[in-house]
DNA sequence: CTCTGTGAATGTATTCACAGCT
DNA sequence: AGCTGTGAATACATTCACAGAG
């Protein structure tokens, strides 16, 4: 029984909740990898992901049995697992659509670069931006954006222009054949099935931790006064 | 003081899922504000939320009863009771530690200064950083983390430092009463019991996205990593 | 008739707890 | 002994479907 066989049989349905957690374990794996731990247990493994084991050992059993009774996982092994199953196996070239202030940062972000995404493509629509280059890579102009996905073999787009635009981009985007998106746009896009879309709004994290700060306080519900922590006299209304 | 209705619902408990909706509801609804929209129904609101009417409903229910039957909601006043709710009746000012180009990046992203999170104050340990500013706002120590927050009034601080080093920052945030944490880097850190923590690393929604797009292909799945591969050799796609 | 608000039903995710392998 | 893998139990989230307000 070869390791990958479930997969085989076409409807291997791992939950989606499942898959979102599986590159923090493999970030750990990495992890541990580069201080040569031989093998993890899922006790510790969740402890480092910051969940608890029996949710670790239900997320891996989706992959398959990769554990052994009583020692733990082999870390090389099941990092190998993990990343075949996320479809890690070989790098995703990225374009990102955008250069205002996110998409620039983003560009020059080395954590998509280090993780297996490199940016490899880059288009806006200001005049004074095609043309050059930033963090290294040409900017191009959206219209030409099959050209440069072709060319490129860009398999992802990222998402980095105002909300006004960002329908239309991810619209060309589908259309000339991309069928990831990570948007950040602060609006919800359409696409036809098939396209995946991840929205990232960073101001909505923001705001859920609004949400959770008042809920949070030891003492009172009350707006806070606690003990040495002054919040500041902001009586700004309105917005 | 706050008007309403005291003793409604004692435990207000409601659901993380609801409120991780809410900051899209409330978008929306500014959008719908902008132009001059005064009613909307749970339909036209999923359908700009992205998600399905039913959901709409209950998710708004859980604040209370807000619409009129036969009608739809008043933007205006539900607008209202989405922001009360997430605590956003006013501005919380944040701060920034670590200001490589990610850290550079936000502080320069006017994103969150336009949707009440006024970016009040920066902090690095890079002495060729400290002193000088960056988007109109100087660069502090991070020893003197406590005084700064203090002095700006700061209730939620972002993460934007090199793995590494992230833990030690979220521990003296703590330690100076911040409550609230936005954490970019790719770790998991770890926080007495009452503080909020919420982690959004980039490179984890790639990877999510790498996942999906191989299923969702409409011709084959057939399409590439095979059988062939051996378990037991990592390909080298990461760092 | 339209549309909300909500119990009931269904679907997903998490956690428990233990059989079974090492 | 230690630890995985997994059914069963529980908790949580979504969707249905309809009573009732306007």
């Amino acid at each position: 029984m070869r390791a990958g066989d479930p997969g085989a049989d076409g409807y291997n349905s791992i939950p989606a909740a499942a898959v979102a957690r599986l590159p923090v374990y493999r970030r750990v794996l990495l992890e541990l990898l580069s201080t040569r731990t031989t093998t993890v247990s899922s006790t510790r493994l969740a402890t480092l992901a910051g969940v608890n084991a029996a949710k670790v050992r239900k997320d891996l059993s989706y992959l398959g049995s990769f554990g052994i009774r009583g020692v733990g996982y082999n870390v090389e092994h099941l990092l190998y697992e993990v990343s075949r199953e996320l479809g890690l196996t070989h790098d995703w070239p990225v374009l990102i659509a955008g250069l205002g202030n996110l998409g620039s940062a983003l560009a020059n972000y080395g954590g998509f670069q280090d993780r297996g995404f490199p940016v490899r493509a880059l288009v806006d629509t200001d005049p004074d931006k095609v043309g050059r280059q930033v963090a290294g890579v040409p900017v191009g102009h959206l219209d030409e954006l099959e050209r440069i996905v072709a060319e490129s073999g860009i398999a992802i787009g990222i998402v980095a222009t105002p909300a006004g635009a960002a329908q239309d981009v991810v619209d060309r985007m589908v259309a000339v054949g991309i069928g990831s998106i990570l948007n950040f746009a602060p609006v919800v896009v359409k696409t036809a099935d098939g396209v995946s879309v991840r929205n990232v709004d960073l101001a909505v994290e923001l705001q859920v931790l609004s949400f959770y700060q008042r809920r949070h306080v030891p003492g009172g519900l009350e707006d806070l006064l606690e003990p040495g922590l002054s919040p500041g006299r902001v009586s700004q209304t309105g917005r």
